[in-house]
DNA sequence: TACTCATTTCGTCGTTTGACGAAATAACAT
DNA sequence: ATGTTATTTCGTCAAACGACGAAATGAGTA
């Protein structure tokens, strides 16, 4: 039941939301969502432990991204039923917008924003 | 998030698998899994209410079913999912032997157990 | 009307969850 | 090597959850 578990939390279904762009780092997404790093940390590792997303080190920071298609048919049905269903809120269009300018930033400037709040 | 919340908790989907073979009304749940009848009434109440299974009543009894087509298509295809992929456990599997016993019995008897013990 | 009985609601209790900050870890830069 | 820094781990705390039993509800029966 980990994938029901780790898609329980709304905050974690987020993250699987923004992350069909493309890979975040964990300073991003804690930008995005404003929670302590060791939320966003711990929100990750529930999200990876059920095999929802993948993570890739490089430089400085850890990367989750969404599996490819070889991942296991019930966590990319159940991904794909989270971005039919639970997409379509204010919530995930106001995310999305955040993001967005969140990716014009350079992230080295986004940590140290961090840092200093 | 009605829906994944409702999804979270094993003994939830336990039920819907149950409900699979057809309707059942409450006190076959409860003697299906060995809980409290208040138990089992919470967690139907869940499930009702993210819509993920329909009621019905008749004589004394309370009847619960999946939904059929005509139910929200978010709602058709979290059931899809979960029926394809969390139900070749052993629990269902044991599940499904014990549920064949009970509907062999009539419901009359099997309240007046619950009653008496 | 009063009774029966399946189900639901309510209050309680112990456990789990999700948030945080502080400290540990690991990789890079100097 | 030493320091910096992004991330993770750990401990704590308040809130949510899942179990129960007792009491309320409400439909069918006498």
């Amino acid at each position: 039941m980990a994938i029901t578990k780790a898609l329980s939390d709304p905050n974690r279904v987020r993250i699987l939301l923004a992350l069909r762009r493309g890979e975040l780092c964990v300073c991003q997404i804690t930008e995005l969502f404003g929670f302590a790093p060791s939320t966003v940390s711990k929100h990750l590792s529930i999200l990876h432990h059920a095999h929802l997303i993948l993570s890739r080190k490089s430089e400085r920071w850890v990367y989750y991204r969404l599996p490819d298609k070889t991942a296991p048919v019930a966590v990319r049905e159940a991904l794909d039923w989270v971005h039919k269903s639970l997409a379509k809120t204010d919530e995930t269009a106001a995310d999305a917008k955040k993001l967005k300018k969140i990716l014009k930033t350079d992230l080295a400037g986004i940590c140290r924003r961090q840092k200093c709040c």
